[in-house]
DNA sequence: GTCTATAGACGGATAGAC
DNA sequence: GTCTATCCGTCTATAGAC
């Protein structure tokens, strides 16, 4: 069976952003060089400036689905009438989109500084920004009392995290997932 | 009134570590250039080497404390009684720590992957890494179920994100220890 | 689409005068 | 204790051949 299709028939471009992906998460942005991406994938620097303009244009090539994402649940949140069961359900949402791109989110976590001074040159914005606290007033009110704010930030805060602490230990995925909605309507019940 | 004692007169070495901490924190360890310290602080790069032996040195200067008191109440939990009265000891004096020093902190948070390829090169072998697993231990027991060591996680990363987070804020220390120390209570109960 | 070669800049660190 | 001057390494990015 001969391959017809238009799918591409190497397919390097991806393969740069798991490989990129990977080093990033693991040894930081910084101290990871296109030399070190494009020797791990047995090609040249140069190749990587075929796929990608720049060293930041690879990070945002694996992080724009994922703010999109949160930025869908923003939305949607918004539109909804306040309360317990608009509450739950961003949480829901949220933690689905936080485990199915634990791997992004690690990489978020371990390169925050790089990841502010990216936004800030950037025509991106609000890009890297606390859409953290966008959520919080969504789930606690933007004039809620202190207690409920910082509940509010916090079950974000632990959802994200334990995530990211569990994630690729030999811990169930719907275990953790069930676990962490608990922890978040605990938080703000 | 003349200076008489033997403070030192200019300081130079605490003025470096107040800066440095600033910039490190702010835009990242890496991004931050020996250069920029000494400008900012009218010196010259080889004035900081005086001062300290690299630009790593720099960091073990004011991260040392921190874990060291992180150690402290480690050490202190281990010699312990499990039970809910030491836990809630641990949260007390976690959280103090945490608060008191809020900007190493929002350093070690803002540049985790410099940090962890700092500890993997010198033989301070596990001094930047999971002290957290350690402390789940004694929060949940070694052998608790999973959902106990997931929320005694959520507590000690919801206790140090939040604390983070609201720092520097309008937000009184006080309602903030408060609030953050009943979150820990609620998840660990 | 991938290569070689190189430009161009900046980093950490050291030597040695004062 | 602070300076000037410099070494040497590495990095991102580009030009241009194939």
């Amino acid at each position: 069976m001969q391959r017809t299709g238009a799918a591409p028939r190497t397919d390097t471009r991806s393969r740069v952003q798991k490989v990129a992906l990977e080093l990033f998460a693991e040894q930081g942005y910084e101290k990871t060089s296109l030399r070190e991406i494009a020797e791990r994938l047995g090609v040249t620097k140069a190749a990587l400036y075929y796929h990608f303009r720049s060293k930041e244009d690879i990070v945002h090539s694996f992080t724009d689905d994922y703010f999109d994402a949160i930025d869908a649940v923003i939305d949607w949140g918004k539109a909804q009438p306040p309360g317990d069961a608009t509450r739950r359900e961003i949480f829901d949402r949220y933690i689905t989109i936080v485990l199915a791109g634990a791997e992004v989110f690690r990489f978020i976590e371990q390169n925050r500084a790089s990841m502010q001074s990216m936004d800030s040159v950037k025509e991106r914005f609000g890009r890297f920004r606390s859409r953290l606290d966008t959520m919080v007033d969504l789930i606690a009110g933007p004039d809620g009392p202190l207690r409920d704010r910082v509940r509010a930030a916090a079950a974000l805060f632990a959802a994200s995290t334990t995530c990211m602490h569990f994630w690729g230990t030999e811990t169930d995925v719907d275990d953790l997932r069930a676990i962490i909605f608990e922890i978040a309507t605990d938080l703000t019940s």
